[in-house]
DNA sequence: CTGAAAGCGCTTACAG
DNA sequence: CTGAAAGCGCTTACAG
């Protein structure tokens, strides 16, 4: 069965036992317009089930029984470019192997999908470059919204600033920096979580704390380290005693850093270690296992997030938790406001506030 | 400024300063070749960079400075209806939540992306009536292919056959069942590692063996617990001490089945547990640490999966190895043999190993 | 190079 | 109810 010709006559349907599968045309509402003999603006109204719709039963009951036979679906992309909304929102996440984000971004499905919409997912990768390319490639896809959990924010201002005049609704999740933003923000409070944490510390006789920090690809800085800096020093931990050690986003790599941490402190250890996020802590209490160090005994660790794993590893992990439910309620609210222009103010921000759960990787200092 | 009119007259774009941000029509094609004072072809020809094109290096420069200048970015919507493609592949899975989806994902869009291809994730969430629905609106949405990992493929067998057939290139990765599918499948030998993961606990004395297994919403049954009975049976278990605990997709969930199949079996507890995956095996890890069982002195556990988490856990999790490379890398082979049109048999099938690895989470029956 | 047109698949307004 | 048309924003073939 050589079958050269690649196209089929226009109108010409073959059937599958002719070409096989893969040449068979997907039906049109022309299609099913012509099968029920009815012009293609009735069948539009029957099977959009118009209220002002003009056919009669017996019609309404042939153009639908056809649309079943053939398998006729509506091509959205058609109904996209027509409408010019896509009933899509997009989101943008840094990192698909942290169940932070992905926690963040099932509950944004949910609540995307009750209001009619779906979500899509774009994934930056921890990389500043790749991020600006997901903004613009969001942005291509004509998507009705987008929500940004965006590594650097401070960053994109200027391209933000220069694209987002073209009405798109969005909001960014993430931390605020100098430069603001011409979109909603949603903050997390950092510092208020990473207070109570090293007053914890302080509180529980420990003075010599690790920070195991990560920078995102291309990012030179992204304050958290003169943040932990500040707050230690204010709350009367010595300098000197304050170590931070950089690693990447994943637990392997946090663990590596942990281990550069302890092999370079062997005079005086830290006593705890905090986490920018719970996989470096993850990452941190399989280190300390594996030099022979008990947690919480021989040290404390915490990690950032509050992932839903924290509470059952073992130790269970201490954790400064990001309010989730409310970062995502407040991103779906603030979007929809934008969408169904409930709103027309300027840029809005919402701070919330970060939490210090503790569990059993933390403790007394040793000899407490 | 009570601005009723919601539409602006057509060509008249009106300033940012007059309507703010909301009301700027993005700038279209024509509008570049206007500004640039050429043919909207002649524009096209140009952003697209096409060989045979004839405008001379003055126009060219033109029109891309004009395009720069109003931020011209191609309406992929409108793109796609005119090309019928959308350069985009549907991914499915079941859920967000377990990393061994989300490190497939990732590497499906590494390997999506290198080939000019964004991929959209959809969200099953263990549901086999969600599964259907996320088949039928990926169709919708016009992708050039899909990657669906179901629950449960058997189960959708007729309705892929009804749709299948207007062309859509697509691979399902899950368990082969009864009813052969009309697409490629990739499938991962379960029996096989899970017949390492019996032998080895027999050798090591183990005797009493629980299994937390889970359905999806709206599952009757997966199989998966005879396909346990079946090998456990035939290694010489006593079919008494095969104890089968329901739990559901969660850790939490997990951890509360674990203590149940505890309780349950008072006076003669398992010396191992097998969990249908590693999210499963967490669950349990932490069940025995709660009773205070020691893992693996008093209790060896066993996880399905074999995520990246695995070895970094206290103790490390022993695991029956899906191998998440291979899936990915035949998927993403399969599908653009389909895309490209390579390929014009019928569907392929493709096994692939799954492997015992050992970790500390295991070892012999105490008493051994 | 231009200009007008067709077409992707849909929806909607309009004259009969 | 029909039929023809316009339009969403693009690409492409065609006559000048």
């Amino acid at each position: 069965m050589d079958n050269s010709g690649k196209k089929s006559a226009p109108g010409m349907k073959r059937s599958v036992a002719e070409n096989g599968p893969m040449d068979v045309k997907r039906p049109r509402l022309v299609d099913v317009a012509k099968a029920a003999g009815v012009a293609t603006n009735t069948a539009s109204m029957v099977l959009n089930d118009r209220p002002n719709c003009w056919a009669s039963e017996a019609t309404r009951a042939r153009v639908l029984e056809e649309a079943k036979r053939l398998g006729y679906r509506p091509n959205r992309i058609a109904l996209a470019v027509k409408k010019r909304r896509f009933d899509t929102i997009g989101l943008i996440v840094p990192d698909l192997n942290n169940p932070f984000f992905m926690s963040l971004a099932d509950q944004l499905e949910l609540a995307a999908e009750a209001r009619g919409y779906d979500l899509i997912i774009e994934h930056s990768r921890v990389d500043l470059l790749r991020e600006m390319k997901c903004l613009e490639s969001i942005m291509d896809r004509q998507v009705d919204g987008i929500i940004a959990c965006l590594i650097d924010p401070p960053v994109h201002a200027d391209f933000l600033k220069s694209h987002i005049k073209y009405g798109i609704p969005m909001v960014v999740a993430g931390q605020r920096g100098a430069r603001p933003l011409p979109v909603d923000l949603i903050t997390v409070d950092f510092e208020g979580g990473l207070g109570q944490a090293l007053s914890y510390l302080r509180r529980t006789g420990h003075s010599r704390v690790g920070f195991i920090r990560a920078l995102a690809e291309n990012q030179a800085d992204n304050g958290r380290q003169e943040i932990f800096l500040n707050i230690a020093r204010n709350l009367g931990f010595d300098e000197k005693d304050l170590y931070v050690e950089p690693s990447d986003h994943t637990m392997a790599g946090a663990k590596e850093a942990f281990h550069r941490l302890i092999d370079s402190r062997k005079g005086n250890p830290p006593t705890a270690v905090i986490g920018l996020n719970d996989l470096c802590g993850i990452g941190a209490l399989r280190g300390a296992h594996d030099v022979g160090l008990q947690v919480p005994r021989d040290l404390s660790v915490i990690g950032v997030d509050d992932i839903s794993l924290c509470p059952l590893l073992n130790p269970s992990l201490t954790s400064i938790a990001q309010p989730i439910d409310e970062i995502s309620q407040y991103a779906v609210e603030m979007l929809f406001d934008r969408i169904e222009g409930k709103t027309k103010e300027g840029p809005r921000e919402k701070v919330l506030a970060s939490q210090l759960i503790l569990r059993e990787s933390t403790g007394p200092a040793r000899g407490r």
